[in-house]
RNA sequence: UUCCCGGUGGUGUAAUUGGCAACACAGCAGGUUUUGGUCCUGCCAUUCCUGGUUCGAGUCCAGGCCGGGAAGCCA
C-alpha cells in the first residue's frame, strides 16, 4: 500500500487518513467518493471536493467512487448526470466502473428505516412543515416533543407502510428519528428521515412516494459502498453527529466524515443556485459561458485540467474560511500554457502600416519560432508584405515616458521580420490615426541589425493580404465587488454584476497559420495572452476566447500612473 | 456563558508536533531578453489580545476578542 509522499504537506485530512491506515482501521483500506447532486454542472468549488476525495484515494492506493446523490426528484435532471460525468472525467478523475446512484439504494434505506422504527428510534409524525418548524425551538431554546412521538411500533410500522404506499398527500406526515428535542445541535432535534413526495424520479419513475432526506440517506450511501473516508465541505460539520447517530443505530459499516473549507474566490459566484439564475435569465450564454466558474466554462475559456488541479493543490486544504486570489488561478494557467501553447501573432485592434520602401506586389516567407520554451515545437513560416497591421496600442503620437513602442520617427522591430521606422502618420477626418507610413531596413531581415544597433521594443504584426479575420472575446470578472451584505440579504446580489464582463472584439487579424484551427485549440498571441478557439468558430471566422493575458509590465506602469494622477 | 468550527504577511498554505516563522501568489526594485512574456536576483511578519507554564511558545494552559456556520419535509 502506497503511503503519502513524504515531501508533501501533512494537511489535516491527509494526516487523519494516514493515522487511520497506520492504526489498521478498515483493514488499512482507503475508499473515498464524490457525491454530486445532478441539479447542475460542476464548478471550481466542486472541483476542490472532487480532487480532495480522488487524490486521497489515489495517494493511499485506495478507490474512489462517483455517486449521483439523487434523493430529491423535484430538483434533479438526467442531463446533468452526463454533464457531471464529463466535468469530472475532464478534471482527470478515474472511478473505474464505480459510478453509483443513491436512488439505487432506496430499498435498502427503507429497510433500515423499518429497523429503526422497530428499535423505537423512529416514529411517524403528523405535524405539518410549519408545525414542525414551530416545535423545533431555536438555537437558544429547546424544542418541544411532537404529540406523535410516543406512537407504538406497530402503529408506526403501519403508518410508514401506508406512507410508502402513497395513501397520504405530500407533506401530510414524515418519518422522524427519535433523538432529543432539547439537543443543542438543531440537527439532532428529531430530524426528518422521510418525506412524502408524489413526484416522478428520473431513474425510479413513480415507484416511490416517500424520499429520504440527505442526512438519513448519505451515511447509508457511504456505508453501502464501503467508503472509509467521507470527505465533504464544512457546512456538513454540524450534521456529523447525526451522520454518526444514524450509522450507529443501524449498526452497519461506519465511514468517517471529515470536513474541509470550501473554495471561495473574490468576484465570482460559487453557488449553483445563483449560477442557474444567470443562465436561466439569459444574463450569460449558458452554463459554459467562459465568464462562469463552471468546469465546462473554464474548459471553454482555455484552461487545462492540469492548471485547475495545480490551482486547487496550491490553494491547499484547511478548515479556515479562505478566499483564494484569482491571480493564483491565472498564474497557474500562465505557467501551464507557457510550456505548452504554441506562439502565433494576432492583432486585436488593427492599425494599418504601409512599408513605403518595400516593393509593391512582393512578399516573403519568414521563419518564426513556435515555442521558445519547447525546442521540439519547431518553427513555422509567416508571410510578410508591404501592407501590414500592428496593434493600435503599439503606436502613440505623443508617447509618455517609458513608452518604448512605435511613435513618429522611432525605429522598432517587427518580430521575426525587420526594423521599421515610422515616417508619417495619416489621420482621418476626426483626427484619429488611421494609417502609418514606415520604412524598413532590408539589412535587418529576421530581426537582427548587422551593425548591432538596438531598438527598445518588438511588435507583433500580420500581413494585411494574408491575415485571417477573427473575433476575439475578452473576459473580466463576473462581479465588480463583493455585494454588500444587505444587498445579499435582499436577494439583490445581481446589482454587483460587472456590465463589462464580456468584451467582444471584431475585425481582429491573425496570422494565416491558424487556418482551420479547431475548437479547443490553445495558443499564445505573442505579447498579448493565451487564447483558445471557441466552438462558435466557422470556416470563415475564427472565434477566440482569451484565457488569460500575459503579465504586462507596461499595463502596470500605466495603472500606477493613473492611480498617481487620481491622487 | 445556545451549540459547532476557525483566527500565522495584501492573499493562500507551512513550521521536524515546545527549538532561528518557511513556500507560493500578489506587490515593489533590479538583471537577462528578437514577446514590456519566460527566466534570474533582492525587498516585503513583533503569528488576534492579555496573562501563565518553560532555558525557550505560532505551538501547551487560563481568560477575553473577532470571524464563519447552525432553527429545509434542500444537498
Amino acid at each position: 500500500m502506497r503511503q503519502a509522499a513524504p515531501e508533501r504537506n501533512m494537511h489535516f485530512i491527509r494526516q487523519a487518513i494516514a493515522d487511520d491506515v497506520a492504526a489498521g482501521r478498515n483493514g488499512g483500506r482507503v475508499h473515498t467518493r464524490f457525491p454530486p447532486e445532478p441539479n447542475g454542472p460542476m464548478h471550481l468549488g466542486h472541483a476542490k471536493g472532487i480532487w480532495i476525495n480522488f487524490s486521497m484515494a489515489q495517494e493511499f492506493g485506495g478507490l474512489f467512487n462517483l455517486r449521483m446523490d439523487d434523493t430529491n426528484p423535484t430538483r434533479e435532471e438526467p442531463h446533468y448526470v452526463q454533464a457531471i460525468i464529463e466535468d469530472i472525467r475532464w478534471l482527470g478523475c478515474d472511478w473505474g466502473d464505480r459510478l453509483f446512484y443513491a436512488s439505487d439504494y432506496f430499498d435498502r434505506m427503507h429497510e433500515y428505516a423499518v429497523q429503526l422504527i422497530r428499535q423505537g428510534d423512529a416514529y411517524v409524525c403528523d405535524l405539518s412543515a410549519e408545525q414542525l418548524r414551530e416545535t423545533r425551538g431555536t438555537p437558544t431554546s429547546p424544542g418541544t416533543n411532537s404529540p406523535y412521538r410516543e406512537r407504538g411500533v406497530d402503529e408506526n410500522l403501519d403508518l410508514f407502510q401506508r406512507m410508502t404506499a402513497g395513501e397520504f398527500p405530500d407533506g401530510a406526515r414524515t418519518l422522524r428519528a427519535k433523538i432529543d428535542m432539547a439537543h443543542p445541535n438543531l440537527n439532532m432535534r428529531d430530524p426528518v428521515m422521510y418525506r412524502i413526495l408524489h413526484a416522478t424520479h428520473y431513474r425510479q419513475g413513480d415507484r416511490w412516494c416517500v424520499y429520504p432526506t440527505y442526512d438519513w440517506a448519505h451515511g447509508i450511501e457511504d456505508s453501502i459502498e464501503g467508503i472509509t473516508h467521507s470527505l465533504c465541505s464544512i457546512e456538513f460539520e454540524n450534521h456529523r453527529p447525526l451522520y454518526d447517530w444514524y450509522l450507529d443505530r443501524i449498526g452497519c459499516h461506519h465511514p468517517r466524515q471529515i470536513e474541509f473549507a470550501r473554495l471561495e474566490m473574490p468576484n465570482t459566484l460559487m453557488s449553483t443556485r445563483k449560477l442557474r439564475e444567470l443562465v436561466e435569465e439569459g444574463r450569460v450564454a449558458g452554463w459554459d459561458d467562459p465568464r462562469l466558474p463552471t468546469l465546462s466554462a473554464v474548459r471553454r475559456k482555455g484552461y487545462t485540467p492540469e492548471a485547475i488541479r495545480d490551482f486547487i493543490q496550491r490553494a491547499g486544504v484547511s478548515k479556515t474560511e479562505s478566499v483564494v486570489d484569482t491571480a493564483l488561478l491565472e498564474h497557474c494557467a500562465r505557467e501551464d500554457l507557457n510550456r505548452r501553447a504554441p506562439r502565433v501573432m494576432g492583432v486585436l485592434k488593427p492599425l494599418k502600416v504601409v512599408i513605403t520602401n518595400y516593393p509593391e506586389g512582393e512578399g516573403e516567407q519568414l521563419e518564426a519560432i513556435n515555442n521558445p520554451e519547447d525546442k521540439s515545437a519547431g518553427t513555422r513560416i509567416v508571410p510578410f508584405s508591404r501592407e501590414l497591421y500592428i496593434e493600435r496600442d503599439d503606436f502613440m503620437e505623443e508617447p509618455p515616458r517609458k513608452f518604448y513602442r512605435l511613435t513618429l520617427g522611432r525605429e522598432v522591430r517587427l518580430r521575426y521580420a525587420y526594423f521599421i521606422t515610422c515616417t508619417e502618420v495619416i489621420k482621418g477626418e476626426d483626427g484619429e490615426v488611421v494609417e502609418l507610413r514606415c520604412t524598413y531596413d532590408p539589412a535587418t531581415r529576421g530581426g537582427d541589425a548587422p551593425d548591432g544597433r538596438k531598438v527598445k521594443s518588438t511588435l507583433h504584426w500580420v500581413s494585411a493580404q494574408h491575415a485571417l479575420s477573427a473575433e476575439v472575446r475578452l473576459y473580466g470578472p463576473l462581479l465588480l465587488d463583493e455585494p454588500s451584505s444587505e444587498a445579499e440579504e435582499d436577494g439583490d446580489w445581481k446589482s454587483g454584476l460587472n456590465p463589462d464582463s464580456l468584451e467582444t472584439l471584431t475585425g481582429c487579424m491573425v496570422e494565416p497559420s491558424l487556418k482551420g484551427a479547431e475548437a479547443g485549440y490553445r495558443c499564445q498571441f505573442e505579447r498579448l495572452g493565451y487564447f483558445c478557439v471557441d466552438p462558435d468558430s466557422t470556416d470563415d471566422l475564427l472565434v477566440f476566447n482569451q484565457t488569460v493575458t500575459l503579465r504586462d509590465r507596461w499595463a502596470r506602469i500605466q495603472k500606477a500612473r493613473r492611480k498617481g494622477e487620481a491622487k
